[in-house]
DNA sequence: TGAGTTTCTTGACGGCCGTCAAGTTCTGAA
DNA sequence: TTCAGAACTTGACGGCCGTCAAGAAACTCA
C-alpha cells in the first residue's frame, strides 16, 4: 500500500518539485480516510484545522447561507486542495464537504502544514498560486451571479464547460439541483432555460444530461 | 524622503516581521506612486504583473461583467494588497482601480516578489493569510448574492460595518451608486429599502448618509 | 453665497424568476 | 425486468426588484 498511498502526494500540483525523500516526508504526515458516494466529509461548525487534499475522487463543498439555503461552491477534482482558511487562524467551517463518487482523501493538520512551509518554501509559492487562481474565479463568479441574469449565466457556464472539455458535446457533470445552487437559481429555471436554449437551436438536449453546443457565440448574447 | 517612503514597507502586514536592513532592500525594489481622488490606477486589459500595495488612501476595485456592469469587489485600505493573480501568471486584468481619497501606492514587480518570497519565506506565508481571508470573505459574498434577498443583504452589510466600526451609529462609506454595485442591486432599491428599514424603526437616517442601528437583531430577521 | 452638477428619493410599471403543484422520465436495486 | 423513489419538466401565479422618469436634496467651486 506504501505505493498507493504516496502517489497521494506526487499526484497533488502543490507538492511538485520536492525530491522523493521529501514527498516521503509529507506521507508520513498525512492522514489517509476514505469515503463513498454521499459521504459527509466535514460539516459546518467543525474545527477548522486541517488542510484537505482530494486523492482521488470528487468533491463538493457546499455553503450555507444566513437564511439555510445551499450554494455549492466548488467541485473539487483529484489534486485539488481545500481547507485554506484553516491554515492560519482558528476559524470555524461555514461550509460542508460531501462526497460524489468514492474518494480518498489526505488530511494535514495546520501545525505540522505550516512546518512544511518553513521547510520547503516552494509549497507555499505553490499554494498561493492556487489560492491566486480560486480568487480569480471567486471574483468571477460573484461579479457574474451579482449582476448578470440566470439566462448569461448558464450560457457562460454551458460554453465554459465545453471549452474545458475541447469538445461541444458533453454530459452535465452535476445533477439540475447542484447546477442550480451553483448558479443561484432553481432547477425549475435550468429546465425552462435548456428548453429556451434547444428551441432557439443554440444547444440541442439529448438522453442522459448530454448537452450539445450549436452555436457557443449566439449563446453567449443571451441575457 | 526616505522616512516616509520606509513607512510605506513598514505599514505592509506582509512585510511584518522582517528586520529593517530587509525592510530597506524592499524599499529599494518597490516603485512609488500617487494619484489623486478619482484617479485610475489600473484598468482592465492593463498586462498584469505588478503587486500594489496601497501605502496611503482607500482605492475602490471594480471588475466588469460581460453585459458591461460594474461589481465593485474591494474597498482597499492603507496597507492593503492586489494584483494577487499577477503573481504568478501572464494573466490580463479584468477589473480596474480608482483612488477615492488621494492616495499613495507601492508598486513591485512580479519577478521582483518572487525573488523576495525565496528570500523571505515569511511574506509567503503572510501573503497566504491575506489571501486565505480575502476567500473567505469572496465565498460569504457569493453565497449572499446567490441565496440572499437584497433586503438581507443590506441588512447584512448595514450590521457588520456597524460591528467593525464598534458603534451602532456610522457614516456610510461609499456612495449608494457604489454601494448597490457592491451589493448587486441598484441606488433606487437601496434607498427604498433603507426608508422602508427606518419606517419600521430598525434604523434611523441622518444627514449626510449617516445611519443609526436600533435594532441589529431584528435587522438581520429582513428578507 | 449662489449656480450648476451630481446624487438621492419616490412613483409607476413590467419582466424575470422563485414557488407550488402535478405529471413524466430516469435510475438503480431486487 | 420491474417497480419505487428520485430527478426532471411544464404550467400557473405572484412578488421582488430593475428600469425609466421627474423632482428634491446635497455637494462643488468660483
Amino acid at each position: 500500500m506504501a505505493t498507493h498511498t504516496h502517489e497521494c502526494v506526487q499526484l497533488v500540483p502543490i507538492f511538485q518539485e520536492l525530491a522523493e525523500e521529501q514527498q516521503d516526508t509529507i506521507e508520513s504526515i498525512v492522514r489517509h480516510h476514505h469515503f463513498e458516494a454521499g459521504e459527509t466529509l466535514f460539516s459546518a461548525d467543525d474545527p477548522l484545522d486541517t488542510l484537505m487534499i482530494v486523492a482521488n475522487g470528487q468533491v463538493k463543498v457546499y455553503q450555507l447561507a444566513a437564511n439555510g439555503r445551499e450554494q455549492l461552491l466548488y467541485l473539487l477534482q483529484t489534486g485539488d486542495i481545500d481547507g485554506e482558511a484553516a491554515l492560519f487562524e482558528n476559524q470555524r467551517r461555514t461550509s460542508f464537504g460531501e462526497a460524489l463518487v468514492p474518494t480518498d482523501v489526505c488530511g494535514i493538520r495546520r501545525k505540522d502544514f505550516q512546518a512544511l512551509m518553513q521547510k520547503f518554501p516552494s509549497i507555499s509559492i505553490n499554494v498561493l498560486n492556487v489560492f491566486g487562481k480560486r480568487l480569480t474565479q471567486l471574483e468571477r463568479q460573484t461579479t457574474s451571479t451579482a449582476t448578470e441574469s440566470v439566462e448569461a449565466r448558464l450560457a457562460s457556464y454551458l460554453t465554459e464547460t465545453a471549452a474545458s472539455l475541447h469538445t461541444d458535446t458533453f454530459k452535465l457533470p452535476l445533477k439540475k439541483k447542484d447546477l442550480a445552487t451553483f448558479l443561484g437559481t432553481t432547477p425549475e429555471t435550468i429546465s425552462r432555460k435548456l428548453t429556451r436554449f434547444a428551441q432557439q437551436g443554440l444547444i440541442t438536449q439529448k438522453p442522459g444530461k448530454v448537452i450539445q453546443i450549436n452555436d457557443a457565440d449566439q449563446l453567449l448574447l443571451a441575457e
